[in-house]
RNA sequence: GCGUCGGUGGCAGAGCGGUCAAUUGCACUAGACUGUAAAUCUAGCGCCCUUCGGGCUACGGAGGUUCGAAUCCUCCCCGACGCA
């Protein structure tokens, strides 16, 4: 079976991945599929960025939620509901299938995202376990204390524990889980596709980076970010839900539970910012380690990058 | 002008004779990442030396008391409040 070419574009929060993904789409022939793991819920729009669906086009036929903007189809968004949690393992299944419909259409794939474990969860096809989530275990694990929790997987998986964060009780709880059902963490593989592809990450001055942050933000809450938050919590989303989304819907939740203005406060803005920058460098810190990027500073260099690696 | 309280590291704010280069939070820098990943977690953060460790300069300024001062005293500068 002959391999076929993806490209991966990544970057930090606004850093412009979106439109990049656009232009090369259009250049390429390619559709896109969103690497976002909040674009993935319907009704977190204007707070995760998502891209706008196409007025008038007529209905896509391809996938069922899959939508047009600027007339190329756009891939995992509002494939989840914001109500029930959604995980890596989903959004690999769906993407897979999403990437193998796109290529026997003959199309380029194109994933472009913001969060680096569903990209590299996605394209290196990682085994993650097959341990759904036990809420009855996590319940009982949450009321440990953390070393108690670090003794359990030390009897359970000696070797997991071993390299694992003692102190990130998530994480803790997580291998707990995965070890009481299978006996053992097992080492994380990644299994080959016939795919092949080229990650393209979008390189910004760190001050510039800021600018961006603060200008984007801007324009959302003058798009009626707020307004969104409050209608997700009226239609039944708790303002713990909201919270646990992180960024403009937790800063926002934590603000509307106390006030019926329509204004954030500026210091409120300017934690969100900073929060937001926080952000922005745990994605740098992610794709750091990964030497195969291709390190981009405008579509000159994409285009070009994308040309060269679909001539092989 | 008198009185009171205060001036601590980028900011906020502890410490109030030794164990203090100075708790803590924020910011800043770096890192981790096995089904919550916009989440979660870790480390560093005065300067110099190669780590253990050591040296130097520091708590508004200048003096002083003391074996020893961010901590006590005196004067000066600055701020807040009160009385004039």
């Amino acid at each position: 079976m002959p391999s076929s070419p993806i490209i991966a574009i990544v970057g930090p929060t606004a850093s412009g991945k979106s439109a990049l993904a656009v232009r090369l789409a259009k250049k390429f022939g390619g559709e896109i599929i969103s690497a976002d793991s909040r674009q993935v819920y319907r009704g977190l729009d204007i707070g995760s960025g998502k891209v706008l669906r196409d007025k008038l086009s007529k209905r896509y036929k391809l996938e069922p939620r899959s939508y047009l903007h600027q007339g190329i189809p756009h891939h995992l968004l509002d494939v989840a509901s914001p109500r029930r949690q959604f995980s890596v393992a989903q959004y690999q299944k769906l993407g897979s299938r999403v990437i193998e419909q796109i290529i026997k259409r003959g199309k380029l794939p194109i994933v472009c995202g913001g969060t680096g474990f569903y990209v590299e969860a996605l394209l290196k096809n990682y085994t993650l376990p097959p341990v759904p989530p036990n809420l009855k275990l996590r319940a009982k694990l949450e009321k440990l204390p953390t070393e108690k929790l670090g003794e359990k997987l030390e009897i359970l998986d000696p070797e997991r524990f071993q390299n694992i964060d003692v102190k990130n009780r998530p994480r803790l709880i997580r291998a707990i889980e995965i070890a009481a059902a299978l006996g053992e963490v097992p080492p994380l593989e990644t299994k080959a596709r016939p795919w092949h592809w080229l990650t393209i990450g979008i390189k910004v001055d760190p001050e510039k980076l800021r600018q961006k942050i603060k200008a984007r933000l801007t324009t959302r809450l003058r798009a009626g970010l707020i307004n969104e938050v409050k209608n997700l919590h009226r239609n039944g989303l708790s303002w713990k839900r909201l919270e646990s989304f992180g960024l403009e819907y937790a800063h926002i939740a934590r603000f509307a539970q106390h006030s019926v203005s329509h204004r954030l406060p500026s210091d409120l803005i300017d934690k969100l910012e900073t929060d937001i920058w926080h952000y922005a460098k745990r994605q740098m810190t992610w794709w750091r380690r990964d030497p195969t990027i291709h390190w981009i500073k405008n579509y000159r260099e994409a285009t070009q990058l994308t040309r060269d690696f679909l001539k092989k």
